[in-house]
DNA sequence: CTGAAAGCGCTTACAG
DNA sequence: CTGAAAGCGCTTACAG
């Protein structure tokens, strides 16, 4: 591995003017700059990353803080913020809070100091403690789904996006109605289950419709979880005639269940979920669609802003629009079944 | 921030005392050790992690290189390699390379250099050239689903597990098969489809079952994609009577496809899928599992255990066993619908 | 067991 | 425009 002393000998300079040529910086000739660069491809010089930071105290580097990786939403967002940030050269540092265990110690150790120039929470409701450690940091922060005083946010009108659910399914004529929501005493005390749920309770308030208790249930945003929520819901003694999910991943297990007790959607049961997950289309799931990508995208800008701004820069609060998409899970109380969901004269099996 | 000067001044000793005894390396009376600890604690003093890489060449950093984070594989298999590293310290720098010119830039520039003391590669055939520059990162690396000598790799029998998909539906009395698969030309040059592809024409050969051109479609591996393929195969003259697609999300689409046009899942025609993807179970979905947390958990861990031996560590190869779960979206040849798909005597809407 | 010194590989005022 | 020197904050042989 060449080092800079190395290409400064190969071009006859010092090192001092070895670097300044190779980063732009301060002023060197047009000639020695050639030469130097000539140099540095000649022994496929690249600086050590270390060094480079241990001088400047910048480490090209954005670190991602999410609980569970591996569901839709975070793992598209995670996309949105690698994307953004590859287009500056910049790293990405990933850290996965799955559990209470996991972000305690990430909030205890704190392996993010030293190790990267900004940072974006995904949907992380910080305690007064995990504030002052994450202040602690002194780097520019952006939140995705939560707002924090002094750091940048993006992310949707939760209560709105779901009262337009909900208004959707009262639109249609229902007046029985389910919510799969969210557990209020789930361990990372995520906003946005709260925040949906008031959207449901506005919607229904102001149509003057209630919902027995029974008719509400908690999943955990899986669609497993809304599947057993349903059929919580389906053992009431009087069931609902439409149903609002939470997201669209426990749409998905609420449907199934549905149909599972030999229901049909929509005819007998209409349901929305929210997120526009990949999947909702395909599965013509009636949805409200948030754009999380665009989200992820705007948050990882505005750290990659600040960072370059300095310290000057003032949080940017972003609220992202979001859009009811009718698809076929949903219909008219008490409608017939539509056409298309008979068996048609199609050419068929016989074998 | 507190340096370890600091530390040691308020200790009463010289710097090297005080790293020896912050890290256990080295000997330091249990005395001294006290004191030093007790100082650091005091300062809240924490290393400052350039200084320390530069100084011992270790970054405590892994390094993920996937396509596509956002895609369920791949997620699932970032969140086990994520998990499997905190267990023992270390950071992630993940590196999506979603598009062409980021694989390119990827492989030109080698963000990597430097900057981890390990690599897993996830599903990423490599060219030659890649191969080389990957092995000027001089770290040990393991790959998920791709074989690349000097390296450790853990994966399925994709060809194997084509074949006990493609079997199942034989065994069901099938004839008329069809198979939805990867596009041979899509730019990352996945080595999957083509081995699960050959599995199907292992078990249709085996059979001696003929499967016609217009039966076999490429999809992209998306639902979408599956959704598409399926429409081509049923613009056939005549229709296959099952068709195994190889990856849940393609399958999800062609379940779809199908019950759009009015033929019914698995009445009509049967559908097996490959992944076990989560939403498969509550969809019910017919497929060949896969544990793709374990494979990236065992590359994890593979990959921590050459960085923890040194360059003495021999690589290792392992083959993760696959399962076929039968579920609700295939049935026997001509087989009547089964019970739970009827309307069941249970409460009815009257609204 | 402990300390002084050199070194890791850059960058950046400061002179010239 | 260019160079010598100091510094970033650790760690690690090497003496003692």
């Amino acid at each position: 591995m060449a080092t800079i002393a190395d290409v400064a000998a190969h071009a006859g300079v010092s090192k001092s003017t070895a670097s300044r040529a190779l980063r732009g910086a301060g002023t060197v000739s047009a000639a020695t700059r050639r030469r130097v660069q000539h140099a540095a491809d000649q022994l496929a010089f690249v600086a050590t990353p270390s060094a480079a930071r241990l001088a400047t105290g910048r480490t090209h580097t954005v670190a991602v803080v999410t609980p569970f990786v591996c569901r839709w939403f975070f793992a598209t967002a995670v996309a949105g913020i690698q994307h953004e940030l590859a287009r500056s050269g910049f790293d990405l540092l990933l850290y996965d809070l799955h559990q209470p265990a996991a972000r305690e110690r990430f909030f205890t150790q704190m392996p993010v100091r030293g190790r990267a120039d900004g940072a974006v929470l995904l949907t992380l409701p910080v305690s007064e403690a995990e504030e002052t450690a994450l202040a602690g940091l002194r780097v520019p922060m952006a939140f995705v789904g939560d707002i924090v005083p002094g750091s940048s946010s993006v992310r949707i009108d939760d209560r709105g996006a779901a009262r337009l659910a909900t208004r959707h399914l009262l639109n249609l004529g229902h007046q029985r109605l389910a919510l799969i929501g969210g557990d209020p005493s789930e361990p990372m005390g995520f906003a946005a289950p709260a925040q949906r749920r008031a959207g449901f309770d506005d919607a229904i308030r102001e149509a003057g419709v209630v919902v027995p208790e029974a008719h509400v249930a908690a999943g955990d945003f899986t669609a497993a979880g809304g599947a057993v929520a349903m059929s919580q819901i389906l053992a009431a003694e009087r069931i609902p005639t439409a149903v609002f999910v939470a997201s669209d991943e426990m749409a998905f297990g609420a449907v199934h269940t549905i149909r599972q007790l030999g229901l049909r959607v929509p005819q007998d049961i209409s349901v929305i979920g929210f997120d526009d997950h990949e999947l909702a289309e395909p599965f013509g799931l009636t949805t409200v669609r948030q754009d999380v990508y665009r989200q992820a995208h705007a948050a990882a800008r505005s750290v990659l802003d600040t960072i370059a701004a300095g310290e000057s820069a003032s949080p940017r609060h972003r609220v992202v629009s979001t859009e009811l998409v009718v698809r076929d899970t949903t219909a008219r109380a008490g409608e017939p079944p539509s056409a298309h969901r008979t068996i048609p004269p199609h050419e068929r099996n016989t074998a």
